[in-house]
DNA sequence: CTCTGATTGAGATTGAGTCTCAACTACAGG
DNA sequence: CCTGTAGTTGAGACTCAATCTCAATCAGAG
């Protein structure tokens, strides 16, 4: 909320990863953890992935890239980036975590349809608003929440609609 | 929403199963499935528990109430009884997944403390009409929603409190 | 440069949940 | 009350995401 430092302009031009290659390293020296270049591309990788991705797809654009990460340590630091906060793990439904690198964008929130899987996301001040209300009422002090909304999305219910009016017509 | 029929009021001593019975009955006449005993078995064991509870304690809970239901045959139910609308599966952060009954209970969202895991239960009308308002902004139907705040509950604060007190009276 | 404790990866392991299939059974229609 | 058939069950094999093991390796403080 404050104003950045003058010094922070003149990182405008740097790799994207920079940055968020500190944070991680400040979070990992805070837990006497050490930094590697597997860390590094892992890191590397989720940053470059917009949306959502699974730890075998992550993992697979990894060794394409020549970035041979296990897939023992990918999912350790994953657990570490979600930690540091600049990945965050969810669970749509389906069986298998979706991740998100959270780095540099806003909170949000998910709609998503059961037809075709594709997620929406949404965000609502005044929602947010009434959590903390809800969270203060219960002396809740909460670090995090999700809302996940369920449903048939626009795209799918018109392929319904055309679906049932074709079929009438054959009657 | 409508006036129950007359006939309705006679049942209130009935069995707390045999209304919710009558709606899996529905439910499995409608997909042309069939009742039967291993099927009534684990919606009454469904029934009799309160909160939450996950397949494999519901599956001792059975067999200690001589009600031998296979593990196969939980799962299979677990799924009639959530697209019956009768129970609500859920994944809270953790592996694996926790249901509840949902027959003659309100709609309710979930504060999970990330210490001890306990969960609170609440509801809030704003929300639920915002979140409404939502979907149809995008055109989407929805049909389900879960909502869950992680964070620390009011006791594990407390005991955070006490704790650290007592290190800094030491020092 | 050295030493120590963190890190890695191959592969074994876990465990929730699903699948298979032969034996069984609910129930609609005689 | 039978009978036929299509749905149901259970033991155990199987899946597959995720975790664990442990010997070899390495980061980084001093």
């Amino acid at each position: 909320m404050e104003a950045q430092p003058a010094r922070r302009r003149a990182e405008r031009g740097h790799p994207k990863t920079a940055e968020p290659e500190e944070r991680l390293r400040d979070y990992l020296r805070s837990k006497n953890l050490r930094m590697t270049p597997e860390r590094r591309w892992v890191l590397q990788g989720v940053l470059s992935r917009d949306g959502h991705f699974d730890a075998e797809e992550l993992l697979q654009f990894l060794h394409r890239r020549h970035m041979p990460v296990s897939r023992a340590t990918l999912y350790r630091t994953l657990d570490h980036l979600t930690a540091s906060g600049l990945v965050k793990r969810h669970r749509f439904g389906q069986g298998h975590a979706l991740f998100e690198h959270i780095y540099g964008r806003h909170h949000h929130d998910h709609m998503v349809c059961d037809r075709c899987h594709s997620v929406i996301e949404f965000m609502n001040e005044d929602i947010e608003r009434l959590q903390d209300q809800v969270c203060s009422e219960h002396g809740f002090v909460s670090t995090n929440h999700v809302m996940q909304i369920f449903g048939i999305c626009k795209s799918c219910q018109e392929a319904e609609a055309k679906r049932m009016s074709m079929a009438t017509r054959e009657a």
